[in-house]
DNA sequence: ACCTGAACACCGTTCAAGT
DNA sequence: ACCTGAACACCGTTCAAGT
C-alpha cells in the first residue's frame, strides 16, 4: 500500500497545520512524517532540512498576510485604521507570527502596511526622513504591542502575586490605583491611548524635526 | 579524584554563565554537567529538572535587576528617565530577559519600576485608574521597544531586499524617504520620539479620561 | 527522480544502585 | 544525604541502497 506521490506543497500544508494547532515546538520531523504517511527521510528530499522547512512556512505566512485597506476620512483616521488592521492580523496568527519574529522577517511582512502608511503620511504633508521616521514609529508601536500582549497571555498566573505586592505604601492612599494595577490590563484601551498619542504627535506640524 | 560538594548555588551560577555566553539553547544538562565536573544526574538532585533550573535562573535575574532611580526636575523628565533606565537595563541582559519574557515574568521584573512610575504619576497629579493606565502605557512602550529592537538585531541581512522593494511609485517622488526606509532604523531616536509623545499625552490634563 | 531503513550523535529524564 | 552509570524514549540528519 503506497500513498500518492509526496509534494513539497503537501509537506508545507501539513506542517502549517501542525504549527497552527500546537505551536512550532510540536513540529518534529518524525511527527510530520507520520502525519504524511511517509518515511522521515522523504521529507528531507523535498524541503531540505527542518530549518528550510520553517523558512518556507514563514515565507508563505508573509505572503498570505494580504493587503491593507486604510479606512477613514482624515490621514489621522486612516493611519490609525492601518495600525489597527495590522494589530488584529498579527494577533490572529500567533504561532506563525512568532516564527516570523524569530527569523527576523517581521519587516518584510510589514512591507505592504509600510507602503500604505507612507501614502497616508504623504497625504498628511510629511516628507522625507520625517515621514520615514513616523512610519517606523507606528510599526514599532504595533509590533511591540503585539509582542507584549502575547507575553501576557502566556502567563495568566502571575497576577495574584503582583496583587500581593501592591500592598505598598502608595497603594494605601490610592486604593483605586492599587486595584487597577492588581487586575489585568485593558490592553485594547492601552493600544488605543498609545496609538492616538503617537499619531497625534507625529502629525503635529514641526514636532519631529528637532 | 572527587570534586568539592556540589551546591545548587554553583549550578545556578554556571548555568547563568552559559546562558549569558551562548544563549538559552546552549544550556543543555549534559554540557552543564561537564562544565561542573559532575554526572548529569547529580544536577537533578539539586535543582530538579531543566525547567525548574531555568525558573530559578529567571527568578535570580528578576532580583538582580535592582532598583530604579528617577532623575530630573519635572515629573515628565523623571518618568522619561525611568523608562530610559528600564530600556537600557533590559538591553544589557538580552538572553536572560528573553527567558523572563518566555516565562511570562516580565511583569514581576517590572514591579520596582512600576512603583517608581506610580510615584511620579502621583507627583504629576494623576490618580486612580488614570494613573494605572498611564503607568502601563509606559511599560508596554518600553517592553515593546526592547522586543522589536532585539528582533531587528537578530536579522541584519534583510535590509537589502527591503531596499529593492522600495523601488515603488511613491519612492520616485520622495527619494529621501525611500533612502531612509531602505537603511537601518535609528531606534534610539524612535524610542525618544515615541516616548516623549506618549508621556506628553499622558500628562496632558483631562485627556485619558474619555 | 523519488523513497526507504539503518545508523549516528545528540537530547531530557528515571531509577536502581552505590557511598 | 548525595552521587553515579545504565537505560529509555525522544530529537535532527546523513547516507548507502533500493525502485
Amino acid at each position: 500500500m503506497t500513498r500518492t506521490a509526496l509534494t513539497s506543497e503537501e509537506v508545507l500544508t501539513t506542517a502549517a497545520r501542525l504549527v497552527r494547532a500546537d505551536g512550532p515546538g510540536a513540529l518534529t520531523m518524525r511527527r510530520l512524517a507520520t502525519e504524511l504517511g511517509t518515511a522521515v527521510t522523504s521529507i528531507y528530499w523535498h524541503v531540505g532540512n527542518r530549518e528550510s522547512l520553517l523558512d518556507a512556512l514563514v515565507e508563505r505566512t508573509v505572503r498570505e498576510m494580504g493587503e491593507i485597506h486604510p479606512a477613514g476620512d482624515t490621514p489621522h483616521a486612516r493611519i490609525v485604521s492601518v495600525a489597527r488592521a495590522l494589530h488584529s492580523a498579527l494577533r490572529e496568527r500567533p504561532q506563525l507570527i512568532a516564527m516570523v519574529h524569530e527569523r527576523g522577517l517581521t519587516e518584510r511582512m510589514f512591507l505592504p502596511a509600510q507602503q500604505a502608511l507612507v501614502h497616508e503620511m504623504h497625504a498628511a504633508g510629511l516628507r522625507g526622513e520625517t515621514a520615514a521616521e513616523a512610519v517606523r514609529a507606528i510599526q514599532f508601536q504595533v509590533v511591540g504591542f503585539v509582542l507584549v500582549e502575547r507575553n501576557r497571555e502566556r502567563s495568566p498566573e502571575q497576577h495574584p502575586s503582583e496583587g500581593e505586592l501592591w500592598d505598598s505604601p502608595t497603594a494605601e492612599h490610592d486604593p483605586a490605583l492599587a486595584r487597577a494595577l492588581a487586575g489585568p490590563a485593558d490592553t485594547g484601551r492601552l493600544f488605543t491611548v498609545s496609538l492616538e498619542a503617537l499619531v497625534s504627535s507625529l502629525l503635529a506640524p514641526g514636532v519631529a524635526d528637532g
